[in-house]
DNA sequence: TATGAATGAGAGTTCATTCAT
DNA sequence: GATGAATGAACTCTCATTCAT
């Protein structure tokens, strides 16, 4: 016989606070269950409402679903954002995005396959804010291929959209194999496997250029540096 | 004791023809259904059979899936097998391996979803034969790589995992951009493309090994001064 | 996500009220129908729920089964609890446990049935809480044995398990003659012939000591009656 | 998936070999398998047949389970008939009933299961052969206590049904304890422990028959008056 | 607004029995 | 006579969703 909860206490709260509650309890049972193992009960038993509450804030358990993957991806991105802003150069910017993708997998692998086996797969995906947050997210790698390409950096013949499946690919192999290996991921190592790999591949035959173009930043700093301490010593 | 009633009409076929039918079946079903909308019933009755048969043949569902599953990858390695021996050249075998995986992905995409979103996320599916036969498969990639590392094709630090996880991480991508948009998904150009991508980031440097470590060590001095200049700044 | 048809007629009730109907609705079936041909579905209805129903209060059909034997048999040993305490007298206590286990059968054969024939075989059935309280009321035939053991009315190398094994077991060959021969069932006589062969089997080859016990409490009777008489007097 | 067999030699044997096979490989089932695991494919493939050949010497499942109970039931009849016969005295008559049946049980639990749990709930119970069986082979246990009776060894109220229904009764019970619990069972005390039990409840009274009934009615009469005088004190 | 009892469609699976070969 | 592939009717159980209270 199922437990019967003893009579709940009727709270009544502010909205965004009953949502904030839900999805909490979701992220948790993503986090703690395996592959499809989340029953709408559960969660609304963990964020102390029932059911049908639930139903009041989110259209269906997809949409729960959804937007919890949404606050998660939005979270992920507001925070490297203001650093991604800084980067100066190729290498440290695929380098960036690359490690905190992984850092992000290595700490939520639960959400990470919420996403991957779950609402990936759904037909109507691409009409989804969550696959516009994805694709804004990994373009930035297209974003700084093209760049590194009109740099004179890059090759110009390379394709940013391959190199960006191909680091996203990678990074997905790998939490495959993190998700069911239970097998240990280590974001530094690999992420710096992966940016070498591909930067190689980006460099133009010889490149010269990048040389160059390292060496003016590194005397465009060296002058500012100079132009500041003249300032801070006057 | 059940009951029986009297309608009947059995058409009995060699079992091998009865489970060939099956398994026709259920690769129709998978290829023109979506994700997790195959039922048993349905698979029966394009079978021209009850559920009960295909009990007879197959354990349970999932029994059915992975062989489906299996006899579509066995297909795909044997026919291949005989060309990739023959093949010379370190590009050449890349590029057949990824060309032939695309191939077979484009001609079979629902099976690939099978493969991708249903079966590979099973809890168990590391002791699966499917497993086996793709870990056999995908090493191909591996140890061309590896030969090509003895021979100094390619660079000695390169890393043999990460080359397959890229290529078929990058084909995993592509896959799924395929199976949702059911936009065009062309094997040869992207065949080529991936594989020159591994390519060249595979070759030894033109230049010495170690400008491009200096070159790096030089970048990251770069950035770690330029964030120190506008720090000072701010 | 499941498909949701237009029709619904709830009608809501506190779920004691339900699960007593459900309850009741239960074992009106086991009484009714034979030998395993229960099913939920028929159960439900006449409780005027659908089967998913009756699965919120009961894990599944084996756990209402249990719950109704095990309500059952709580009331017949609550109702029979007063009475059987305050009882005096060997013959008195073995006739009034039998008696009362064969009224019990008599008033709901299809119970003993369910017990007897379907709960019972369960392999983990010693696990259960009906095992328990069957134990426990069995028991009883134990205690009144070992009692008059002590007390030297029985002979003191009797077996009390060997005694409520003989009563049970007589008890239920007759039930389960009832059960199929439909054949009339009489507690009252039953009663008394199992209760005299039981009692004769146990008593002392002669048996001085339990007329000098009766006498004594005869006598003891005797004198506070008189006492009584003398205060009512007063 | 299921093992499929190879290519079954097909054999001609005389119906008497091939019904024997079948209900050896039957009975070899009943003994292993636990309560209603028993499968007709099962059998048969022990048998060294197929399903449909069982149905050609047996009406149904259960036909097939009726002829085995039946032929052990005979066995177990034919075995004993001889000694049974040369048996002389009481004592010795309904020990050895007793003894024998707790032999064969012990020697074949599972076909005692087949038949407590499963072949005497049927409805029809009492229209089987095998039950008729077991009528004439309990039977024996009245005609001794009849003999008896008619001889002056027992008392002349003594009622053969009962004694029948507390012997089987009671090795009934213990056979119901041995399937679950695992217990052993020792066929020789128990035989004996029952026996003496009965034995003793047969006996006419040492001393006048009348003594016990006396007493017991004194018994009543003090229960009575205990009663009152706890009443009227309180 | 919150509740949570009730819904109901359907999924997978089992197995005694049949009958074309 | 023997085969064994095929049947098909049940059965138990799940759970997203609804809506009377």
């Amino acid at each position: 016989m199922q437990q019967r909860s003893p009579r709940r206490q009727v709270s009544r709260l502010p909205p965004e606070r009953r949502i904030a509650d839900i999805m909490t309890a979701a992220r948790e049972i993503f986090t703690e269950k395996g592959y499809t193992e989340h029953v709408i009960s559960e969660i609304a038993e963990r964020a102390g409402v029932v059911e049908g509450t639930i139903y009041r804030f989110f259209a269906n358990k997809n949409d729960l679903l959804q937007q919890v993957a949404e606050a998660w991806f939005q979270e992920m991105m507001d925070q490297s954002a203001a650093h991604y802003e800084a980067i100066r150069g190729e290498w440290n910017a695929l380098h960036f995005v690359i490690f905190h993708t992984l850092e992000a997998i290595r700490r939520d692998p639960g959400l990470t396959r919420l996403i991957l086996y779950e609402l990936r797969p759904e037909p109507d995906h691409r009409d989804t804010r969550l696959y516009a947050l994805h694709y804004e997210y990994t373009g930035r790698l297209c974003g700084i291929v093209r760049e590194g390409m009109e740099r004179g950096v890059f090759r110009p013949d390379a394709d940013p959209d391959l190199v960006r499946d191909m680091a996203f690919g990678a990074i997905e192999m790998r939490t495959w194999s993190y998700l069911h290996h239970k097998s240990s991921f280590e974001p530094g190592p690999l992420a710096r496997e992966i940016t070498d790999m591909l930067y190689t591949g980006l460099l133009p035959a010889a490149a010269p250029a990048q040389r160059d173009e390292t060496l003016r930043r590194l005397e465009a700093v060296t002058l500012r540096l100079e132009t500041l301490a003249g300032e801070t010593q006057a």
